[in-house]
Formats: structure tokens, sequence, C-alpha cells
DNA sequence: CATCAGTTTCAGAATGTTTTGAAATCTGCT
DNA sequence: AGCAGATTTCAAAACATTCTGAAACTGATG
């Protein structure tokens, strides 16, 4: 048998899960993944496999892979109902709070490996032919190795578990255009 | 005729174009476009089209392409030599000014979209049968809304082309931890 | 321990993106 | 205008990602 008794969708609810699909491409997740996370968001009900696959008329295996990662990702949660056999998931529903997994998520993905091999760059630069290098080149390294740890850190901060980073974009963007400069 | 005359490039250098090539996914652009902007970026200088087609080893197309992609996004300017009919290219220098002209380009292209769906989502929501829908799905669109209008507004304050990004920046990291609440 | 509801896996198919290369276009010079 | 070097375009090919569906697996139950 299919879904849980009546898991209808009214069609504005299916219209914000096709433009959040869309979005999956800023968040660096397919389409698909971005669609059920947009579903199980917007409909705020604990939903199982069969559901997900009847709503977004995708294949069994999809289901199953987009709900694995998105549980991954930490962003939606498995249930289990009393007297049910079945996996039910839910998503985080704090908008926060899956700003934050996303962005510790592809920090620890695409911006640490990038460190890691930019140190690498830097640490041949340095030693041998030193003499050799144009000084430009260690510093265009430089420059860019310490904005990428700038914004690692700004990451960690605002999305980072105990940082209210809510209250701080708040203070922010409150917070006259001009900031004195500290130099 | 080839290259301009000796364009080389230290090993170490193209180890750095392949590390900025791979992290092209995370600025939402190709891993070509990517390169050529870290080829530029690393070596300061002006290069024209052939320079790139050799350095990276791609087809004549390819190169325009990114090059004009680049141009597009702000990154990259055209210069031009003196009695050379050829077109030459820079890359922005400052780390800071490319971060700036990314995040306008992705706000641009991919926030405001969103947003523009989501709005109409929530304008087809509240007049006609609102006595049918869930108050809480109004509030969830409403959340996501206002986050995503936050994102934009921060995006603008931190990458606006007057912002000083970088001290906002590394104030908020100097700040303590906790941050008093405002309400 | 055989069965069954439910879940995961994975090779191949479908789809989407990027690259090529040659032809068309442009630009500035004589 | 006619030419020559430089640049852009674009259809087809190469490549990469995502999706499907059927088979394999899991683990609770009688």
């Amino acid at each position: 048998m299919a879904a849980s008794e009546s898991v209808r969708i009214a069609e504005a609810h299916m219209r914000f899960v096709e433009a959040w699909g869309r979005m999956g491409s800023v968040w660096g997740i397919s389409r698909t993944m971005a669609e059920v996370h947009a579903l199980l968001y917007i409909t705020g009900r604990a939903l199982c496999t069969d559901d997900v696959m009847e709503l977004l008329e995708i294949s069994r295996g999809n289901a199953s892979m987009s709900l694995r990662a998105l549980v991954d990702w930490g962003i939606v949660s498995r249930v289990h109902k009393r007297g049910d056999r079945k996996e039910y998931f839910v998503a985080e529903q704090d908008v926060w709070t899956i700003f934050r997994s996303i962005v510790r998520q592809r920090i620890k993905r695409e911006v640490d490996p990038l460190l890691a091999s930019l140190y690498e760059v830097r640490d041949d630069l340095a030693p041998a032919s030193a003499t050799r290098t144009d000084p430009d080149v260690k510093a265009r390294v430089e420059a860019m190795i310490d904005f990428l740890e700038l914004c690692a850190a700004l990451g960690d901060r605002f999305a980072g578990p105990t940082g209210p980073g809510l209250q701080l974009a708040a203070s922010l963007l409150a917070r006259n255009h001009r900031v004195k400069r500290t130099d």
C-alpha cells in the first residue's frame, strides 16, 4: 500500500517545493534532495519513504538516497511511530538551525580541503628555490589562505552550535554603515 | 604564433590552479572557469587567450567563453597593450573584492529569484482559502522569506561596494562569543 | 527458521553540463 | 573596400551527475 492515509498537498505547497528545489545548487545539493527537504519542511509532518515517492513522483531508490543524505547533513531526522514498522522523517523546523548545518557541512567538505591544498602550495613555495620565486606570488597565496581562514572562522562563529548567529547578524545589520578602523 | 614570449609557470603555481579549480563548485562556476581565474590571479600578469589555452590545455572556444564569463562576473578585466591587437586579461588582485563580486552575483542570480517565487507562494496562501490553510504553513513560508531576506541584506552589507566588509568581519570575530539579547 | 514489511544498494539509463573545433563574425589597418 | 589577425558562436561530442528499478539485504514476528 502506498502513502499513509491522507497525504495531500496544496498546490501552493508544491510550488514552494519546486522553488526550493531550484535553489538546491546554492546549497550544494541535488534538486531532488532539496525538494525532499522542502516537502518535509513545508508539511511539517513526519512522512515515510512511500509518501515522498508518491508526492514527488520519484523512484524508491532515489527517495531512499535523498532521505539518507538529508539525515547525514543533519537537517532531517528519522522518527518512529509506535506500532508501525516504517521509518518516518521530519525536517528540522528552525530555519537558522538548517542554515547552520548546511554551512558547517560545506565548510568541512569544501573549504577545509582547499585550505589543505593551499598550505601545501605555500610550503612548496617557501623553502627550496626561495630566491627564484616571485615574492608577490607568495603574498597572493597567503592572502587567499588568510581569506579562507577568515571564512571558516566566521562560518564557525555564525553557524556554530552555540553561536546565537541570528543576533549577531541582526546586530551587524543594525550597526551603522561605517565601522571605525582598528589599525 | 602561440603564447607571448616566456609564459612559464612553476609547478607549485599549477597546483594552486588545480586546487582553486576544484573549488569552483563552491563559487558556483565551472572548474575551468575557476582555473582560468586562478591562473590569472596567481601569475598576476596580463595573459591573452592563447596563453590561457596553452597553459591550461583547453580549446580556444572554452578559453574565450570562460574569460568572457569571468569578465561578466566582474573579477577579471580586459586590458590592451599598445601596439598589440590582442586582448589581455588580468584578475582582480584584492581577495575581498573578488569575494564581493561573487557574493553579489550569486545573490542576484539565485537568492532573488527564489525570493520572488516565495512571495508568490505567500500571496497565494493568504487571500482565497485562508480558512482552510494551516496557519503553520504560512508561518513556515514567512520564516523562510525572512531568513532569505536577512541573507540578502547581510550579503549587501558585507559585500556591498562601499562596505568595509573586512573590518566588519574582523570585529565580529573579535567580539566575545555571547551577545546580549536585544529582546 | 521461514516469512514478510521495509530499506538499501547498484548497474545501467536518462538527463544535464562542459568542452571542442571549425565556421562566422568582428576590428582595425592600409 | 579588402585583408589579416583576433574573437565569438554554436552544434555535436565528451563527460559527469542523477535517477530508476529490480535484486539483495535487514531485522522483527509468528
